[in-house]
DNA sequence: CTGAAAGCGCTTACAG
DNA sequence: CTGAAAGCGCTTACAG
């Protein structure tokens, strides 16, 4: 009857209603919802029994308004329908799930301009932290951000901003490997395939490779496209492939532009991989293990990422962390 | 100095600070926050500029506490590392940006049990609705969340529970038409693939494929898997190609495992297709498109999915939608 | 262990 | 148009 009465009423049961049904005050039930805090096993019982009755659950975002702790965590993503992009979020979120957070997520475009407004909105949540996965804002807006108050913990963005917290990869020992591993292959033409408007984080895998690879007398042609899509790897292995310079080697700066450039260079120009060509993705996103793909790269080491985003939320991870990112062997890159 | 003092101190401003320094009420500051209440512009500008200096953000979650329109939404999803889920957000959280809508994001693993867990927490916010993205959570706990209150929005889920909002496809036609396609392209021997525990919406691709088809008096072969993946993919048609009856025509029920279906058609058995072998799958995710798969298959309407989830919200769409997949052509029927 | 009270940051009738 | 007040649903010192 009871429980009828309040479905049709629509209210959800507050801890005043439990409170009076129990016979106790209000404090009683907020306690016995709180870990820890002490209440008798006796009005513990009564009250979880009153709750059960009136299917009370507690308000989480009021219990945000004066608990620090749990206030919710937002995550801002961009690229959503990209591999990459989709499988860091589903470790984050899971991780974050574990540890009873609660995440909104905010889905900022690709634009600067869109996650400069996103980043703000931020603030209207007063989250407890800002994870940022998009290489999108600027660090403008980053510093901004935290000159505001928030706590911003920046993955895979390898730029270095005050105050902030960094989760992110030891490009350098990485792109040292990638080099060597295309010395040993017995590549001497080159060609790193990479975007236009870079992130940080791009724009180091970049760095790193050219340095190391200059180091060893190689040449090095650079191909720059519009974005990181598919598409944008099959355009960048025609226009290699026919170039004055085929490449025996190249690195797509990830795994998504990678594929593309496999399917191309099989499918259009018939080559044959290692044998012909070889190439070297960055990610290791689920498709790079396809067997159409059966692509050499570097796997991302996203649990461990997601790991350190719940440790950094109660500052239990340093302040810069650095992960590495090795190398996954498969099928196209002649070992 | 302000600012920084403000900086210093961690806290945020509230609209009592803004009030303070404007030289307002609470209530005007709130007003002048509030689309269409009533401010002069005179105190509007006053309490505009303060906020400004102070750096104020109004918090949407105490804001949620009165205000019924601007509490959460809560998304429920599952295996968002599959291409179809990740685009599926992707949608649904962008149209709910643009609606001004604050989404939280449950992660719920394959699992029922977990599911169920997910689904009840959903309470714990008190979202103006919760949005089921994945087949997992069993009816008897929707109907549950609903009697507590909760409005729920399924997607894509072809069962039919009481005072839940459904968008939906219509599967009768797309199946009628898929079998059309095999009919057409002069398979005799066909196999579907699908996977042994269905959610609502695999039962239904399922259901009416086998109807249709068998008014064609043509053989049909179900195999199925323990998931839908890449790999259960490859498991399937190695079995099929190697069984007593190898088919001339494969229906995927999704395109993960279409994928994973045509690289072993391909490479391990040497098939071509579409001469040797016609493959149709179901979704059209993001990597049906690209070359090395080139699937034909059908269209999840994805936008028109996200606006419906919108609408749903302020109670503007019907509560039963039934939006149409359209067939996409590409290379691996012919036609 | 327990309750009354103040506080978290907002909105919204209610009077004026 | 504006402000004082009550309310949203919680938590947490403070006394007892």
């Amino acid at each position: 009857m009871k429980a009828k009465s309040h479905i049709s009423g629509g209210h959800a049961a507050s801890a005043s209603d439990v409170a009076r049904r129990a016979g106790v005050s209000r404090s009683a039930v907020s306690r016995t919802f709180t870990d820890g805090a002490s209440v008798s096993p006796d009005t513990r019982a009564k009250v979880l029994r009153a709750a059960e009755e009136l299917h009370y659950h507690v308000n989480f975002l009021a219990r945000g308004l004066s608990k620090q702790e749990s206030r919710p965590v937002c995550i801002l993503v961009s690229n959503l329908h990209k591999p990459y992009h989709a499988q860091l979020l589903d470790h984050i979120t899971t991780a974050l799930q574990k540890a009873q957070r609660i995440s909104i997520i905010i889905n900022v475009g690709d634009d600067p301009a869109a996650a400069s407004g996103a980043l703000e909105q931020t603030l209207n949540y007063r989250a407890s932290a800002t994870i940022v996965l998009s290489g999108a804002p600027p660090a403008h807006m980053v510093r901004r951000c935290v000159e505001l108050g928030q706590s911003v913990i920046l993955v895979n963005r390898a730029d270095d901003l005050p105050d902030v917290r960094h989760i992110s990869i030891d490009y350098e020992t990485a792109m040292r490997t990638a080099v060597q591993m295309f010395m040993r292959a017995g590549c001497r033409n080159i060609a790193l395939v990479s975007r236009a408007v870079r992130t940080p984080s791009l724009l180091a895998r970049e760095e790193f490779f050219t340095q190391y690879l200059s180091e060893q007398g190689i040449t090095l042609q650079i191909w720059r496209g519009a974005s990181t899509t598919y598409e944008t790897g099959q355009h960048a292995m025609r226009e290699l492939l026919v170039g004055l310079h085929p490449p025996d080697g190249v690195f797509f700066i990830n795994d998504l532009m990678a594929c593309g450039g496999i399917d191309t260079a099989r499918r259009e120009f018939k080559r044959r991989l290692p044998e012909d060509l070889c190439i070297l993705g960055f990610d290791d996103i689920a498709q790079a293990a396809w067997s159409g793909y059966d692509l050499t790269t570097f796997a991302q080491p996203y649990s461990e990422i997601a790991d350190a985003v719940v440790q950094n939320l109660s500052n239990a991870a340093p302040a810069r962390l650095t992960l590495t990112a090795r190398p996954v062997w498969r099928g196209t890159m002649r070992s």
